[in-house]
DNA sequence: TTCGTATGTATACGGTCGTAGACATAGATC
DNA sequence: GATCTATGTCTACGACCGTATACATACGAA
């Protein structure tokens, strides 16, 4: 047998299948965006770790903007950081302290929009920025607001998600030692009333 | 006169001062980083900006890396969040959203620390988070956590940075509507009792 | 005045990036 | 079974990145 003949042997040489490519693809690109931003994840990395080639991901997406911005469509409507009945007030801090500190480890889960959310400041492209913006505004921000009574909920909601956003940049990606070594349950503690007061609005 | 002769007009040809020079490319990197991240800011937009050549960069600081170590170093420790006498802990939540708020125009200020700090988590190279965590361990956190009286002195401190990081970052990089369009006066008055929250520990 | 050295520049190398264009082939259609 | 098209790959281009090497020159000491 022939050395040139087996291009590299192992994988199976894929099925072609549309849908099932594309499904991959944005599977991918949302674990990639999510552990390493929109400028620190690359094309062929994406494509790679979907077991295609990075023009496929053009192919399908047009750009890598247009990728992102199905990803982010897609991360957030799947999942959001809000995702039960809004209606209980009273323990909506509690619920969403205790939401923030799942440790929500990119690599294993679907990946609630919120690590997605965070990664989008990461960038200076401004169109990235307001592909991120609008999808926070349309999922969290809307769905948030209208759930807080009383005045300045659109600030209030805002704040939280604010603070949403800290505490997983300082925890999860800056490794900050007191958020990143103290268990969550200590933390969550902490995080509810603060979060429940702006439930609250005081 | 020949054309060949004049160089490009305009700028003269620099003095030859060590002192100046290095200064004006860490003041250029302390704003580039601060304006578009570690990833974002190039050295050769540094230099030109502090009208260099790339290369006295790695002369001066021997790589990227070690320009931004001093960067940061240098804006945490010239001004940071944390700067006024901390035993009036009383006024605290309200002096810290105040400072959250100030307009910190990048271009603009001497910058204080924290949108570095902010900056910091936007890329994915360890060695530079690492840079940066040390750093807002070692400025803003053990100062911040040292003031502070009770329990969990430290993760209190820590949740505060988080909630100042998350608003900026949301308000000046995001843009979130209900916090780039609403006057800082007004939501200080909501951030302020949160913080103080935090620092009198329930 | 001479000359050594600190200061700054010019050029280029190897690498990665997003993506454009030409080519290959599996699988449905007749 | 022949053919057509969707699906996927290969190669390469141009632009940027950080930085190493080689060169130019202003300045201070002799």
């Amino acid at each position: 047998m022939p050395a040139s003949r087996a291009k590299k042997a192992a994988a199976a040489p894929r099925k072609r299948d549309a849908a099932v490519t594309r499904e991959a693809i944005l599977k991918s690109a949302r674990r990639a965006f999510a552990a390493h931003g929109y400028d620190g994840a690359g094309v062929r990395e994406i494509a790679a770790d979907a077991g295609v080639t990075a023009m496929l991901v053009n192919r399908y997406f047009g750009s890598k903007e247009g990728l992102f911005a199905e990803a982010v469509d897609d991360a957030m409507s799947g999942a959001s950081v809000i995702r039960k009945d809004m209606s209980d007030l009273a323990s909506l801090g509690d619920y969403l302290a205790a939401g923030v500190l799942e440790t929500t480890d990119p690599d294993a889960t679907p990946l609630d929009g919120s690590l997605m959310m965070v990664r989008t400041g990461g960038t200076t492209n401004p169109r990235v920025i307001e592909i991120g913006r609008k999808q926070i505004e349309k999922m969290h921000l809307k769905t948030l607001t209208a759930a807080l009574k009383g005045d300045n909920a659109a600030e209030r909601a805002a704040l939280i998600l604010s603070l949403i956003a800290g505490v997983q940049i300082m925890r999860q990606m800056i490794g900050l030692t007191p958020l990143a070594k103290t268990s969550p349950a200590a933390l969550q503690k902490l995080l509810a009333p603060v979060i429940q007061q702006l439930v609250d609005g005081k």
